[in-house]
DNA sequence: GAACCCGCTTGACCTAGATCAAAGCCAGAC
DNA sequence: GTCTGGCTTTGATCTAGGTCAAGCGGGTTC
């Protein structure tokens, strides 16, 4: 089933319906919020909003990437979060933003007016309790990813972001392929990610290749050949809290 | 005022009190929280807490500092962040911790057992809207912490980092010397915070008194002689989002 | 007060990854 | 078809910070 998201779909079609800021929603809260939810697309480079705007709406992300960064004054700049299909953008009873908000690949949000949704929280504790467990999920990554950034190799970080997005996708694409995956990422939104630079997550990559490790179909799509030898290859312990 | 934590101090005392998770309780609620609260104490070095252990209770940091720390399979280890007193440690509707916590001085916890804990705050909306603010404010934390990781030099993450102590000192230390600030770490506990080795911070610390900016009164204290130079280090933008 | 330990400093050297530079490869525009 | 511009690859070189190693307080123990 496919679905357009420029027409005001019902939530019970929502393909994000179980596990966005809704999903703890009953019939009656979640027409409420199909009451005041609007759909919004963006290009991929363009931007969702800026650091310091005042945060008119907040939104899940339904289809397509976006990725949170943070810019020092010299233009270096790093990645602090990647948004897939049910992450959340916004923060119940903050003003504004601490990053920038820009779309990865094309990317449909479910918008909801700011003030309208803070009352809302206010008076549904399925929705609060639901915000809570995504900003500690958000937690939780982001501390993650603070070892990574501090302490792996450029190799560790490569096959630990490819890793990521074969558990993410498996998640997502229920009926997709679950072999040959989307990288929905340049070379330098990739190095953004992981503080490297361009030229060594090309390099690290290609080296995967020789190593028959990964594959690629086309530059923007792959495949893991050898899944124990990637996770080998990330240092994390064998349990290491993945549940895959 | 001095206290003692080892006895069962009055809320109102607390010099944790308006910036802690029972900053917006009232006087009832407070009175609850009192009946449920025990202080410990953890000598510097302790573990207070494993990563995967059940966890039993909750806490706030009253005096002292703790860290949570990550460690990767041989032995490479990244603070993932540091508990100032008013700190939280615990997280709602989490079964068990995801990093380790140790007490890196002497620490005093208000701990609260965890399932009363909970309880309390399915019931009381001031309790459960502080713990959000609370997540959001160590997501912040943590997300400035990885630009830092992955895209600072280490002149910009020791002088960051005491820019960092500087201003949360200045909010606690209401009655003490402004100028000369403890550091609370070692310089490997510093190194493994800043995604360093403490031979790089050694270097870092004593070039900055080389130059200057700040001065040492013993190896566990130090002044800032220059705090616009400092801050011009910091790759930080003028503004930069810190409000001093 | 000698021995020891632990955290710290300092120096010499090395390497992973950054930087600089030059092609190659599409995909869309005209 | 070919031009153009944005990615990507690949190579050569450089360097910040890591690694290894030695020594230095100064606080505690016996």
């Amino acid at each position: 089933m496919t679905f357009r998201f420029d027409t005001h779909v019902q939530c019970n079609y929502c393909p994000i319906r179980h596990r966005a800021v809704c999903a703890r929603c009953d019939e009656g809260e979640l027409a409420t919020l199909n009451a005041i939810k609007t759909y919004r697309e963006f290009k991929a480079g363009q931007p969702i909003m800026w650091r310091g705007d005042p945060l008119e709406y907040v939104a899940s992300v339904v289809k397509g990437v976006a990725s949170l960064t943070k810019t020092l004054e010299d233009g270096r700049t790093q990645m602090v979060g990647l948004l897939l299909p049910s992450d959340f953008i916004g923060r119940p009873g903050r003003a504004e933003l601490e990053f920038d908000v820009t779309a990865a690949t094309d990317v449909t949000l479910c918008c909801f007016q700011n003030m309208a949704f803070e009352k809302m929280v206010a008076s549904t504790p399925h929705l609060a309790q639901r915000l809570m467990e995504l900003a500690l999920d958000e937690l939780d990554a982001a501390r993650d990813w603070m070892l990574l950034l501090g302490r792996k190799t450029a190799r560790e970080k490569i096959t630990t972001f490819l890793e990521m997005l074969v558990i993410r996708s498996r998640v997502d694409d229920i009926e997709g392929n679950p072999q040959s995956l989307s990288l929905p990422l340049t070379r330098e939104q990739i190095a953004n990610y992981l503080g490297l630079t361009l030229e060594t997550v090309s390099r690290q990559l290609n080296a995967l290749k020789k190593e028959g490790i990964i594959k690629f179909n086309d530059r923007r799509s792959f495949e893991i050949l050898d899944f124990a030898k990637l996770h080998a290859l990330t240092g994390d312990d064998a349990d290491g809290g993945m549940i895959v």
